[in-house]
DNA sequence: CGATGAATCTCGACA
DNA sequence: TGTCGAGGTTCATCG
């Protein structure tokens, strides 16, 4: 084993023994540091469904806020995990390491609410690494669901000419609609957006609001039902077409805009 | 800068120049290795939707597969990454080290159809490390639908008594019916299976399978609809009333069942 | 290849 | 705390 002393942030075991190796990790989680583990290990989950995973070599990652990840090399979700707010512990058999074939150093992750636990069994462990993180930044993302909406509010005329947008998230009995105003004629619009090409469910969503909206408003009112988004399958064009609801292409802002 | 050599699987670099970490990480992705940088960078996404990351302390994986990783010291998610499938290239402006305040090195990754991109450029790098990664070993997980149609089959009592699975996957003009079969009364059943608590779209899909059912068969067949889940939303519950279908509560198996 | 639906979905927002 | 809906959802399956 070969030890790293980097600058403060980076603490680095290389080949250790599982004894280093535990207490590296134990060290790492007790400072709040960003624990990675790489290493040939069994992993076990119980809890809101159940699952084994039999030895293999992993890339074992645990945050100070509670989450862990298990790698695979393949993949871009993790094999197992836990979410976030886990409490994490390093155990280790503290048997003669000569001659004890069962020398074990385990990772476990425990929840309640709903209970559940995660086991990382290392037979072997390449390398422990601890970092201290200082991010700080936050992620500034367009293009979103958000993003159409405020583009239609902008202009209202690409869902059609005339239309006048009165309120948004606007309560039914069937949920919030996205999009609530009326169309040049003074008629009741409603309104519900996609970023994405949009299937049957979003035809039920949106025939649920009119239903929902014909029923709470005088019986007389003509309600339309609008769904705005990039385009539809082709499924999802005749279930509108069969509820007399209508659809407007508008596709989301990109980033320029 | 200090190398690591480690048993064949493992090579590392702490705290090395930006050339030399270019070289790892080229290296890395030549070989087919798990590839992990431990570094302060940006990062910038664009693709199906935008984003941008001012600077900071970042874990970043890049998997044989093709997959890009870049994770902060929270959250179970990446904060940026890249599905798999993606290649990957290392860029390094050569320019003289020395006085060039712009020195950077950029891990680029590109995919096509979608066409996206993630650049994630680094000021300093604390640690690169390559993983030779034996894996094999497959997850097998219990307490899926497929479990709950497996329990449900095993046992048709738990939806009521005398029901009577006939076929699963059942084709209908609304999609494939989970279950379908018939009370103690011989009238048609459709079960609709949900592992965990359901909301309003269960009760669509549920109410569109009957519906299509009821137009399939002969116009004088009784068609009942059951959604068999652990338990229902207020909101799902007032919508089957209001159509006529039912709730069976049945928890997915757990583990040792 | 696109379409469909599940997921230990995760995550944020809101009652 | 529970419920609800979005997501660059990801992922497997099926046509």
């Amino acid at each position: 084993m070969s030890r790293e002393r980097a600058g403060a942030g980076v603490r680095t075991l290389v080949e250790p023994t599982l004894s280093e190796a535990a207490a590296a990790m134990a060290d790492a989680l007790e400072h709040g540091d960003l624990l990675t583990v790489f290493g040939r290990c069994a992993v076990d989950y119980d809890g809101r469904a159940s699952s084994t995973l039999g030895p293999g070599d992993r890339h074992v990652t645990a945050k100070p806020d509670g989450t862990v990840l298990v790698h695979t090399d393949e993949r871009q979700q993790p094999v197992n995990w836990q979410p976030p707010g886990c409490s994490q512990r390093v155990e280790h058999g503290e048997g003669d390491a000569a001659d004890s074939g069962t020398d074990e150093l385990r990772l476990v992750s425990t929840r309640s609410n709903p209970d559940e636990e995660l086991v990382v069994a290392f037979e072997s462990v390449r390398q422990v690494s601890a970092f201290a993180v200082d991010d700080g930044e936050t992620l500034s993302l367009t293009g979103s669901e958000e993003d159409l909406r405020q583009r239609i509010l902008d202009s209202p005329e690409l869902v059609e000419p005339g239309f006048q947008p009165l309120v948004t998230e606007r309560r039914t009995a069937a949920g919030a609609v996205d999009i609530f105003g009326e169309d040049a004629d003074g008629n009741v619009v409603v309104v519900e957006l996609k970023r994405k090409r949009v299937g049957p469910d979003a035809v039920g969503q949106l025939s649920r609001y009119v239903d929902a909206l014909e029923r709470d408003l005088h019986a007389d009112a003509t309600v339309r039902g609008i769904l705005v988004a990039p385009s539809v399958t082709e499924r999802a064009r005749r279930m509108l077409a069969d509820r007399g609801l209508e659809f407007s292409a508008v596709e989301p802002p990109s980033d320029g805009e």
